[in-house]
DNA sequence: ATATTTTTATGCGAAGCAGTACATAAATGA
DNA sequence: TCATTTATGTACTGCTTCGCATAAAAATAT
């Protein structure tokens, strides 16, 4: 059983990159205002090949959307699993979320913010389907904070006033609104500092 | 000087109602997606008239945007002012968002969430005017509640942990997280409890 | 009445859009 | 070698988009 390549001809392109050049275009542009000619002319890929491979313009960002929450929940599994102390875990999350939403270095015009919470939400009010991808997304930001918050809390490391489930909102809502401030242009320095005091302050 | 009226033939339609109809467009499909046909069509004013009343489809956007934050402004003085302990003035700020991002009545297809942080961030990445004003109306939140916050400081009400403008970014923060799940379909209930939750955590 | 001013209505035009048909190219299997 | 399979490249279709040019309509001013 080696991996024998497939039969016809092969891709010019790696699918994969592909698909994190075609995130980009999205989270710069949005939805609605990217046109399938750029995305086109920036990969270097014809329309039919895209088609053949990615499907249709709504397949492809919704693909984008999953690959996005892919990568940063990945990210956030290893931040948390590479602390002991869960506050210092938390905190991590949110810088490197930071890191990614509004990057210091390279301050060309990359996009900033969060790829999934600055573009999904303005498509979401008419299409039932993004509406849902942008439901689980947000659900599974929740969960993950409050997963961690309940393992926190039977170490004996934190005894916070509201319940896990809402202090697992809190934290979450706590990452969007930082999301849309790095969108809108506000400092690294002030996102870190905010993060930082709404994180002592959540779990307080 | 009465208020005589003007020179030529008058318009058929009132600025301010049509600006609300447009708006209630533009909240729902999003900037790109909606076309001057759609609001053309809705409001029954032909694309000249739009035009010559309006200007181009991004001043027409722009216009709702500063239209929606005016009205949320003037609600939220009112609500602040209408009560005499701040923490019950701050809930009543958010329980009269939560009505406008997830109205319990007419659970039509009627748009969901914050008009301008559901709608302008997907334009925000490639559109610098449209960038600064998201910004604006996001310093605006942050403001009116860092003011709140300090009047109740002074009167002694309440004594929290971090600083006025950080505990003011907080609240904003909260809000427009709040936002995002109204926009993805969280129910009523869980909004409220949400706010409720994070208003006593943040202030405490 | 007639001129002037402003809005409305029709419809044009150049560009852009998503999606696809069809022929060609490049690989494998036999 | 030759059939088969898959990807690529060109070019097209049918539709939508924004913005505007032009003429008609409805008001006031003289």
């Amino acid at each position: 059983m080696s991996p024998s390549r497939p039969r016809g001809r092969p891709r010019l392109f790696d699918k994969d990159e592909a698909l994190t050049t075609i995130q980009r275009i999205f989270w710069k542009n949005g939805y609605s205002a990217t046109s399938l000619d750029q995305i086109s002319a920036e990969t270097k890929i014809n329309r039919p090949s895209l088609y053949a491979t990615f499907g249709s313009k709504k397949d492809i960002y919704i693909k984008c959307l999953e690959h996005f929450a892919e990568m940063m929940g990945k990210r956030t599994e290893a931040a948390i699993l590479s602390e002991t102390e869960i506050s210092r875990g938390l905190e991590k999350v949110f810088m490197q979320a930071m890191e990614i939403y509004r990057p210091k270095a390279k301050s060309d015009g990359g996009p900033m913010g969060c790829f999934v919470t600055c573009t999904a939400p303005s498509e979401a009010g008419a299409d039932e389907e993004i509406k849902e991808v942008l439901k689980m997304v947000l659900d599974r930001i929740d969960q993950t904070m409050r997963e961690t918050v309940e393992a926190a809390i039977k170490d004996r490391k934190i005894q916070p006033k509201q319940t896990a489930e809402i202090t697992g909102h809190l934290l979450g809502c706590l990452l969007n609104g930082l999301s849309l401030r790095a969108r809108s242009g506000t400092s690294r320095d002030e996102l870190e500092r905010t993060a930082k005091a709404g994180i002592e302050q959540i779990l307080a």
